[in-house]
DNA sequence: CAAATGTTTTTGTACTACATAAAAACGAGT
DNA sequence: ACTCGTTTTTATGTAGTACAAAAACATTTG
């Protein structure tokens, strides 16, 4: 081990990084080192091509991954200039549940569960009675109907709306985003089930109730994806 | 609004976007229509370049973004095949606290704390007397050296232990690159308390404590960030 | 002075050519 | 027939040129 500490100090470990690997992180740094912030214009793709070393047309690949995470503009003529990105759009475009591993699926499966139990908090924080009112309508539908599809979307509309109760956005499309997966997670196993704490359970612990009854329904509700996760942990 | 929306039904909207953003698109389609999985090879960038009618410098434009994914990799000769990417490589590429919005920096700083508080069930289906020995000694270290940088260090590791015990790899490394963040908006507020309980109590917790126990305690822990986000939302 | 028109500049797209690496085919020698 | 080494083939990686398109800027003209 400390001859292969030392072998890797001695031999640049061979990268069979691109080019365009290369100059996406040069650019990152020259971004950071010349501390550009949003708004601020860029050198044009010509002077940066030179600059590096590089044909335009390798500058440009790397360029046209910063453009997709949203870390830069560009207009004709007028140039480039560098934006505040997305924090999410990386993670959407990815977030295909036919594609990435089952593992990390799993580990986001849990991690829904993991959010749903660390609500409370922030959305006692912001609670009001509009709010409220508008999630127990909600709920209340859910009765009428009994149709699988319908189900399925209410249950959905449901636990958006507690996102969008804590008030925070970036949380809010993010779960968005995970719903495939869990939904894809629940329909391999073929498991659907309803834990004892209903819905409008819920929106009268949140009428009445304080954070930790709230804690303890959603935990009651998420029971069996629970029971599901230690039965999992146990074959492990 | 149902004018508006019969409207854009019958228009195109007319998209800025340029040919490797469509073909972006076009190639994430063809995947899954094609429903390739991840080790299935791919036709070569000639190919496609002419099925999709774009130069092959279009093409290798979008194809760089898909690398950058991990959605694809590519050998010479040998060609091209998808594979699965890496759930957070983008999220972690974007994830600059000088160039994120200001907003989304909030939202982030939120998201920690929930995690952090909905983290106690899934720590505690995988609790063992080992990680928690090893989290102690993270937690007794602290008293030796009270130099603020260590301290700092000692913060991370602690709580980078506690996701490490939660056994979700995804969950360990989103918290990991999170760090940056939770540390900047602290640093800007010029604010670094600490709660009433410390991570020696929450040590004790999990020793004999249940569930609830750990939530209250990490509630406590962390009640000086709640506490900011309450006057925030109040100023709001 | 304003509107129309032309000019310039920078990004966007296409095409060609060649380098490079790696698999595949081939061939010599035992 | 088998192994080792060499050559060929082929797909990706990189460079360079050329031109289209759009937008800011300059100029002309009523």
């Amino acid at each position: 081990m400390a001859l292969k500490s030392d072998l890797s100090l001695d031999i640049d470990k061979i990268s069979s990084d691109t080019m365009a690997d290369v100059v996406e992180m040069r650019l990152r740094d020259y971004f950071k080192k010349k501390s550009f912030k949003p708004g601020d214009a860029l050198p044009k793709e010509q002077e940066l091509a030179e600059a590096l070393g590089v044909s335009r047309n390798v500058l440009r690949e790397a360029l046209s991954r910063l453009r997709m995470l949203g870390m830069i503009e560009t207009k004709k003529k007028r140039g480039m200039i560098l934006s505040s990105p997305d924090v999410l759009g990386g993670f959407q475009r990815v977030l295909d549940p036919l594609i990435i591993s089952p593992d990390a699926l799993q580990d986001l499966f849990e991690l829904r569960l993991i959010l749903e139990m660390g609500l409370a908090d922030v959305l006692f924080l912001n609670l009001n009675d509009k709010s409220i009112r508008e999630l127990e309508i909600i709920a209340n539908s859910e009765k009428k109907k009994n149709k699988e599809a319908f189900r399925i979307a209410n249950e959905i509309a449901f636990h958006g709306k507690l996102y969008e109760m804590a008030g925070n956005d970036t949380l809010k499309r993010f779960q968005h985003m995970l719903l495939p997966v869990f939904g894809f997670v629940l329909q391999v196993e073929n498991e659907f089930l309803s834990g004892s704490v209903s819905h409008q359970d819920l929106v009268e612990i949140l009428k009445s109730g304080n954070k930790n009854d709230f804690r303890n329904g959603m935990y009651e509700h998420l029971k069996p994806h629970f029971d599901r996760l230690e039965a999992l942990k146990k074959i492990n």
